[in-house]
DNA sequence: TGTACATCAGTGAACGCGCGTTCACTGATGTAC
DNA sequence: TGTACATCAGTGAACGCGCGTTCACTGATGTAC
């Protein structure tokens, strides 16, 4: 029952992390953090309300906790398509798929993101989007040591990604709602996805970087 | 103080205008809608709580009124658009221009599409969704009829100005939050608003249509 | 190793507050004659 | 036009509820000797 033999901080950890996770989970549900209370947190952590306080000082810091949380499942999806190498000849649909299945399993770190990204906090909201300038940044790196668009200035580059990612976090809470609807429109959002990215390569494979004298 | 002269018809449509405006001021300055309460709106229009009832069911039946009303809001906005004419030779910063403007003065209306369009309930979601769709669908009418990327199919028009749609609404908060940092951030988000658009139709003018035997 | 004490994660009672909703009401506007 | 009655937008008191936060506490784990 008492978690036994685990040191005093390790379970202090646990409670935590199972606040963490229950404060995902409700804002994936509630569909934005801000509705989602401290005492929701605490009974769906399995712990009494002021027991969050030995973790958090209030839900802002939890909030700002969860964005660290996220930014760190970011890296990981990072590190995995960095693993899977160099994008191929039907790379977006192929992306795309993998995307997919990754939403399925993670559905509440992008919905939280994505909700975030525009409902939260202006803290929250700053942090969040931090997260994201960076992620687009170290795709950006990659896709630069992959010699992947040799012809765009690594500023473009960045922007490209940026887009891309945005792209790639806005069509979710899209395609997710889709799943509840009927397939057609489902496929129609995906579709949708796709076309999104390819037109964003296919602008970057055009892009002329202005010339400097 | 009782608004002589008005039908008694008219002060209930004032009455629910008040409410309608104080949930979309309240809602833009919160972070989303769901974290504004029924009685707090009607103190923002002036009223007592229980007078909300003789006006919407609950809060849910405000918010999706306020979809409706927002995108009135939206269809002005193209008809403003297509008086303007044919978008010309640096037809994106102008627009972009015009946009910013646009924005500086309807913050709460976009602000409320961005949040809602993923935070908010699934009604409100899918509610602002359908604006959202219907939006570019009536845009790429107008484009077609203008003539502008005769060598796409109307439905692929259709998803280039979705994609238009959704850039605008979800570079809105960005732009936004920038003008309370220092300039310089300001322009690089508005340069990569920018840098977005013009990807889109740089992406639209190469593309192929599939071959159909 | 055993004992005495300190630490501190989690408990449980209590608080004041704003919430959504109910109810009976008021009094100006609207309608019928 | 004047009068008597109906309508109904908005009022104000009251309710039970979940909220965030305070406080003194408990008892298992950790530390010093």
């Amino acid at each position: 029952m008492h978690g036994e033999g685990l040191t005093r901080l390790e379970r202090k950890q646990r409670t935590r992390e199972a606040l963490l996770e229950a404060a995902l989970m409700l804002t994936s549900q509630r569909g934005s953090f801000a509705s989602v209370s401290l005492r929701e947190v605490a009974r769906e952590a399995g712990v009494v309300p002021t027991a969050f306080y030995r973790h958090f000082r209030d839900m802002d810091e939890l909030g700002l906790a969860l964005v660290a949380d996220v930014g760190e499942w970011l890296r990981r999806l990072l590190r995995e398509a960095r693993a899977a190498g160099l994008p191929d000849v039907d790379m977006v649909r192929r992306s795309v798929r993998a995307y997919l299945s990754y939403l399925s399993e993670n559905r509440q770190h992008v919905l939280f993101i994505a909700s975030e990204r525009t409902g939260g906090s202006p803290a929250l909201r700053r942090a969040v989007r931090e997260e994201l300038d960076r992620f687009a940044r170290e795709m950006a790196h990659d896709l630069r040591s992959l010699d992947f668009l040799p012809h765009l200035l690594l500023p473009t580059l960045e922007l490209v990604c940026a887009m891309v990612v945005h792209t790639m976090i806005s069509a979710a809470p899209d395609i997710l709602d889709s799943l509840e609807e009927d397939e057609a429109s489902q496929e129609r959002r995906v579709e949708g996805f796709v076309f999104q990215l390819r037109l964003i390569f296919l602008g970057a494979g055009q892009w002329k970087e202005p010339e400097v004298p």
